[in-house]
DNA sequence: CTGAAAGCGCTTACAG
DNA sequence: CTGAAAGCGCTTACAG
């Protein structure tokens, strides 16, 4: 009402021009627009959820991780803290709430909360819950690719091109047998990064050599599967950790044989964290943006939500942050 | 309407039995209670917030955290996912939602995003936060003691006893010069502990080891503080590493001197990992029981809005996990 | 584009 | 303890 007096309009013309709804003049639009602004208004959010019949709510299904002690770690714990916290700012500032919904509880608790919709973290290749969700009929984005599935819904890093980014500059600094860390498990990204590596190689004649790492302990894991690649007889003179530590793993094992870190061996990282740049040598890494990637998962839900055209899926971008670890003398 | 029905009562007895108001037979209240389990009856929160003026968000003010890479990391990540999940649970258990807000968003959040009450996870003795929160007369709780003023909302941990609890540990396994590895800052779990240590030495005629810790990177700044305190003149029986990461580092830097944990040396953790469980020899550790605390601290804080008498500060007891660390064959 | 009306689901004040 | 009423702030359908 006070919005409305102010820019000299109809309720009904105040609410369509700051709702974008209806046939609103642009310069009435500018009006009210300007109105609610001088005035500091904000919609009231339970008002408008109560009369729309929406719960305000979205759900943010989260990938395993270490919950309790004894239990695996994530692939990133920082990166996940990073998702999700931009993911919930980016969900307030469309007017919901987000909820994050471990693993163990995903099952009751999709049953029975009244959310509007859905986002899952890293969907693996055999997913429950995608299938729980289709069967409840719910909307969802997917923060990675599902690959199971042919949806649209989903935003994911530019695996292919990162990777090759990556690669890129391991050749480029002289590498010639690199060497890939890959955490068990079937997430998109995984598996992505893992054809992405194989391709590359293939197109340039090498043979790629692919090392499974546990998830138990990503650090010590990493560690004790390096001293042990690194002793055999064709040792590599890269390699690339794809979980987060990974790498972290892998200098401790180089240091610890007395090889020259970039000089006899690279080290890079797929995914970066603050340890990384602390480290010494700091080691190089991709950064995959995950606020961006969070923040246009959401955003893609909402206009799902909001009965927008199905949008092509969404890649972000990642930077190849270069460090000392892979910073050959001239 | 429906639930009262069943119930054979009016709406206004349904309402008052389900919310615990007003003078409702012990019977009556029995009967809607059973009703309305029957019928799956949920109340809408977007009208009852409406209603009763509430905005229906808790905010969770959270401490400096790896951000981005290059920053300073939190002293416990892993314990913050756990807290952060125990808190959104249990806030929506609750009827609110939760919102996260990382340390650079606080001041502009705080005054422009409605919101009905704040918890602020770890206070330091200097909290720009907590004097915003006052101004703006905002309800809020502190997850562990606010150190510098005497509020009785918040949750702590029982530090004075979980750090005896483990020292006692130490001494009765033969330690007999012990050194606390303490992190840099001046969160009230890092100087309780520091003061429960220097007590109980005092105690025991005993003089305190307290080193002080980088947090820039956790695992490496504790191996290289590490390196240097084992091998100086009066080298230390046993260490207690504060922050998460820091025994990791220690049990580095012992390996890498040849010293044998536990017989030389025992490590242990203030706070428990999934890490500590995964290395070699796994690390005795307090459990700090993060998901009680997180709930505890929501629920003062629900009980504070709904205008209940100011509780007394809830202390949440932790355990101690033996392990190989400091386990030393009779 | 206006302006009055209706209703989302809830809680509460009130006369009986 | 009942039962009808009022109103939280919003959106939308509708006659003009």
């Amino acid at each position: 009402v006070d919005v409305a007096a102010a820019a000299g309009v109809s309720r009904t013309q105040a609410s369509d021009a700051l709702n974008g709804r209806g046939r609103v003049d642009a310069g009435t639009r500018e009006r009210v627009v300007a109105a609610a602004a001088e005035l500091g208004y904000r919609a009231n959010l339970s008002a408008r959820n109560l009369r729309s019949g929406k719960t305000g709510v979205l759900a943010m299904l989260l990938p395993a991780m270490g919950g309790t002690a004894g239990e695996n770690e994530a692939w990133g714990l920082e990166t996940y803290i990073r998702t999700t916290i931009a993911a919930a700012s980016a969900a307030f500032a469309h007017g919901y709430a987000l909820m994050f919904v471990p693993p163990e509880a995903a099952p009751s608790w999709l049953a029975q909360v009244p959310y509007d919709g859905v986002i899952v973290s890293d969907p693996d290749s055999d997913d429950q819950r995608l299938g729980q969700l289709e069967q409840l009929n719910v909307p969802f984005v997917t923060l990675e690719r599902d690959i199971a599935r042919e949806r649209k819904l989903y935003v994911g890093s530019d695996t292919d091109r990162n990777t090759r980014m990556l690669l890129d500059h391991l050749a480029a600094a002289g590498a010639e047998r690199i060497a890939l860390l890959r955490p068990e498990g079937q997430w998109s990204w995984t598996v992505e990064t893992t054809v992405a590596f194989e391709n590359w190689s293939a197109e340039r004649g090498r043979r790629p050599t692919v090392v499974p790492v546990s998830l138990h302990h990503l650090e010590g894991s990493a560690y004790e599967t390096c001293l042990e690649l690194f002793s055999s007889s064709e040792r590599p003179d890269a390699v690339l950790g794809l979980a987060e530590r990974f790498a972290l793993g892998a200098l401790r094992a180089a240091k610890e044989l007395g090889l020259a870190v970039p000089d006899q061996l690279m080290i890079g990282s797929g995914i970066d964290t603050s340890t990384n740049a602390a480290v010494q040598p700091s080691i190089t890494a991709l950064e995959i943006n995950p606020e961006r990637s969070a923040r246009a998962a959401v955003e893609m839900l909402v206009a799902h939500l909001a009965g927008e055209d199905p949008p092509a899926p969404l890649i972000v971008a990642g930077d190849l942050v270069v460090r000392e670890s892979t910073s050959r003398a001239a």
